[in-house]
RNA sequence: GCGAGGAUGGCGGAACUGGUAGACGCGCCAGACUUAGGAUCUGGUGUCUUUGACGUGCGGGUUCAAGUCCCGCUCCUCGCACCA
């Protein structure tokens, strides 16, 4: 094969056209180098000449391998970015490293037991490093000179710091309680790390354990971060994040025990109050020693064992059968003075609500099937339209609306959740209220987010135990605490930070003596929960972002990833982003505009790519085989970028090859006359053709079809390869069609495009091109084809003069003798047109 | 169980507010060029009992006209699953 070298980029505008042919390797380095010389890429963030576009695409853990999912999740984001660009803005689309976590950790731990010496960030950076060089070989417009990387001193310590301003405001907080421990990792997880009692990471059974642990105090904030009005999101995520958050407005109503303790129980449902026929107290309840009678006390204290041990997935197991026991204690119902008897069981939760409910199996599943598994009575209070219930034989509790009954002064009050009986709720409500018996509460099943790892690989947190003083923060000036290098990392699993002299022993700044470090460390969530403020700043060191910047640059405009993020890190963020308002540092609350969910990538046999399957597809070979190009291409066109789906090596064959045509199509020389005339009909088809395109691959950038924007790049290829030849080469629309299908593919194969675009003469990038605007008048036809149907069957097809009156169009349409044929049948009863599209005849059979 | 999304040729997928179903590509078939071709080019390709009939998971309905709208199902994917 002849490989002559093209002409340089340096080269400037020479046409060149000989008869090479498109080879990436050759072309796709030379022209990153260009790129980077010429700082294309470089964003001026003060430039006010035009619109500002944040692209942000979520960054992601250095691995240490490039992964056809990062490709997936980059190259189409990095098509939008670059055509957003070309739009007239001035985009950031940068990217960085999410660089703390466990398995750098793991490994350091895993080299110790083999008597090797590893340290994570050494390990990391490494990484980081091999990710950057592949991550160049996509093309990608990233910004390079922005990069962060989250295990680095300097990004860390505005971790600590804000978590003092935190600490400061009440918002991060120490305190004891049950937490999820994975006894894998050596370490407690937060409730949304937990997946079916598993940890998400290691995959082994969470353990309960009562730890002392930092807390952020996200649920301050449950009510803001349910509103999502202005955010364009993807409704499933809203709707998960909205579940998580789990909102439900009701009351909380005084029991009391016989004893004349308090039992405080939340319900939804406190127009049921009169039909609670027992109280239930989760088994760790404060209360269940003292309402507990001796001659229960054996089985009610084993019970409460047995539950403390259970994990998440012993209870999951047990699905919906109801265990629980009789405490021999008895509650009074405020209204109505009656005597109910107080059980524990496990299915009331000590961490939601109250940790104490009011049963009302009549009206609530969960009671009802605990009723019937003890024989406890059950008592109708709503009923239903036009029915009579017998709580006796009530199989299946009432849930709807209905009219209150058995309940006193109530009873003839619409009642229920729904819109006809909220009143009713409301009503009961305020009584309570008058009573001093009770009063309206909104419970959430968020719980405070929990922090604190027990691991080294992490955000030191900044906080002192001082033995006069108490917790004490480390004072924002000595940050960052800094994590000790010298470190061994023993195979038992400890974090190094425990058993380190030097960086436990400190002084308190506030008395002068001795004081200990604490040596847990931050979740990395925190990490992400910020990092987009600092692209803007990735090197100022008096403030964790810089205020004016911000200020322009944030809320991001776009962020792309994957839904495995839906609650986590983006609920996370957005809290963070409304922090960081409160304390004044920046004016807005929502972190991004808009939301977009890509798809996943799976293997050729349509399964998760994993080593052990075998089906990981490796795009190092893959850009060695086809180049970046081809496979950035490919994998918009393989389908929806939200969809996702099994490559497929045969389908990226065609985009080479499409590829290997466009090269063609404007470099090959053209066959026949050059002196030949050449139609006007023919340019007119030609502009159409690349008019066309310029509409349809516009619209498709703007709503991320990327696979429609290739098709219709093809489309046009397949058209100006038609129209070729010696003659028409020589024609104006024949210049424009070259230039538009190389701006055309700018953004989807950067590379090749330049390649053309610098043969087809010009001297400056492709890339700082203007979008090509869509010719309306290029669009037009003299003549437009109509379908013509008889009763909805097409029946011919016809070419009238574009704008015909609807007469004309009838009148061609009824001439023609296969429709004539069909007229003949029967009489003609109706006539339909639609204006450049169809004729539909409608026509009754003779009787 | 609840919620959301989906089901279109042999395959990946197109089809704007109801208006010629199957764009574009893969694969396949035939041909051309070739010593040869898994290279390239040209043409064809939903199914069938082919002047036509039937076709978008299944069964109904609305309409001149339904992949698209309505009602009732089946299956698949993803969330949430004792949160009072």
């Amino acid at each position: 094969m002849d490989h002559s070298t093209p002409a340089t980029p340096e080269a400037g505008p020479t046409i060149d056209r000989r008869p090479e042919r498109y080879d990436p390797q050759a072309i796709e380095p030379r022209w990153r180098r260009a790129w980077a010389e010429q700082g294309l890429h470089r964003v001026d963030l003060t430039d006010d000449t035009r619109p500002k576009y944040f692209f942000l695409t979520m960054y992601p853990y250095p691995s240490g391998d490039l992964h056809v999912g990062h490709w997936y999740a980059e190259a189409p984001a990095d098509a939008a970015a670059r055509y957003r660009r070309m739009r007239g803005y001035n985009v950031l689309f940068p990217m960085g490293f999410d660089a703390f976590g466990l398995p750098a950790e793991n490994a350091a731990i895993r080299a110790a037991r083999e008597g090797e010496k590893v340290h994570p960030a050494t390990l990391t950076y490494q990484r980081i490093e091999r990710m950057e060089q592949q991550f160049d070989q996509m093309g990608a417009m990233f910004d390079w000179s922005k990069k962060i990387v989250t295990c680095d001193p300097s990004y860390y310590r505005w971790n600590q710091w804000l978590f003092i301003k935190m600490f400061e405001r009440g918002l991060a907080y120490r305190k004891e309680s049950f937490v999820n421990w994975d006894p894998v990792d050596q370490t407690v997880l937060a409730n949304e790390q937990v997946i079916d009692g598993r940890g998400d990471r290691s995959g082994a059974l969470v353990e309960r354990r009562l730890m002392p642990q930092w807390h952020f105090k996200i649920t301050d904030y449950a009510d803001e971060l349910l509103d999502f009005s202005n955010l364009e999101w993807p409704e499933k995520v809203k709707t998960m994040q909205t579940n998580w958050i789990g909102r439900s407005e009701g009351a909380e109503v005084d029991f009391r025990t016989e004893q004349g303790d308090p039992i405080t129980v939340f319900t939804t449902r406190p127009d049921t109050l009169w039909g609670a026929t027992f109280v239930v107290l989760a088994p760790e309840h404060p209360l269940v020693a003292r309402v507990t009678t001796p001659e229960r006390r054996a089985e009610v204290e084993a019970y409460a064992a047995t539950a403390a041990s259970k994990s998440e997935i012993d209870r999951q197991a047990e699905g919906q059968e109801k265990t629980g026991v009789f405490t021999g204690g008895h509650a009074l119902n405020p209204v109505n003075g009656e005597r109910v008897q107080i059980w524990i069981a496990d299915y009331v939760l000590m961490t939601y609500g109250t940790g104490s409910i009011m049963a009302v199996p009549a009206h609530d599943e969960r009671d009802l099937a605990f009723a019937r598994t003890f024989g406890l009575p059950v008592r109708v209070v709503v009923e239903p339209p036009g029915a009579d219930l017998d709580g006796d034989t009530l199989s299946e509790a009432y849930t709807g609306d209905g009219v209150m009954v058995n309940s006193g002064r109530f009873d003839g009050t619409p009642t229920g959740k729904g819109d006809a009986g909220a009143e009713g709720i409301a009503t009961v409500i305020a009584w309570l209220d008058d009573e001093g018996i009770g009063r309206r509460k909104v419970t959430y099943r968020l719980r405070d987010w929990l922090i604190s790892r027990q691991r080294y690989w992490g955000t030191p947190i900044p906080m002192l135990y001082c033995d006069e003083c108490g917790l004490v923060p480390v004072p924002v000036t000595s940050l960052p605490v800094e994590l000790p290098t010298d470190v061994a990392f023993m195979p038992t699993g400890q974090s190094p930070l425990t058993t380190h002299a030097p960086f436990l022993h400190a002084t308190c700044p506030s008395c002068g003596g001795d004081a200990q470090r604490e040596t847990d460390t931050m979740d990395t969530f925190m990490d992400s929960s910020w990092y987009w403020f600092r692209y803007l700043a990735p090197d100022l060191d008096t403030a964790p972002l810089d205020e004016a910047l911000a200020r322009r640059w944030t809320p991001v405009d776009m962020y792309t990833g994957g839904v495995e993020h839906a609650i986590l890190h983006l609920m996370y963020a957005r809290f963070f982003t409304k922090v960081l308002r409160d304390l004044g540092l920046i004016d807005h609350g929502e972190p991004f505009k808009r939301l977009y969910n890509q798809g996943m990538i799976l293997g050729a046999d349509n399964e998760k790519m994993s080593k052990s399957r075998g089906n990981v597809v490796n795009p190092d070979q893959l850009i060695s085989d086809y180049g970046a190009d081809a496979v950035r291409a490919y994998l918009m066109f393989i389908g929806p970028w939200d969809q996702g789906g099994p490559w497929n090596y045969q389908g990226i064959e065609g985009v080479v090859r499409f590829l290997n045509r466009a090269w063609a199509v404007v470099l090959a020389p053209p066959e026949g006359d050059p002196a030949a005339v050449v139609a006007e009909a023919r340019t007119r088809d030609l502009r159409r053709a690349v008019h066309t395109a310029i509409k349809e691959v516009t619209d498709d950038l703007e709503g991320f079809r990327f696979n429609t924007a290739v098709a219709e790049l093809m489309t046009l290829q397949n058209a100006m390869a038609k129209a070729k030849d010696a003659a028409m080469v020589l024609t104006p629309a024949w210049d424009e069609a070259c230039r538009t299908l190389a701006t055309l593919l700018a953004p989807i194969t950067p590379h090749l495009a330049e390649e053309l675009w610098q043969r087809l003469g010009h001297a400056t990038s492709v890339h700082l091109e203007a979008w090509p605007e869509a010719d309306a008048s290029a669009l037009t036809r003299d003549e437009v084809r109509y379908a013509v149907q008889v009763n909805g069957k097409l029946r011919a097809e016809i070419d009238v003069a574009a704008g015909a009156e609807k007469d004309v169009v009838l009148a061609t349409a009824k001439a023609v003798p296969n429709v004539v044929r069909y007229l003949d049948e029967g009489a003609l009863v109706r006539e339909i047109v639609v204006p450049g599209k169809l004729v539909n005849l409608v026509v009754k059979p003779k009787a």
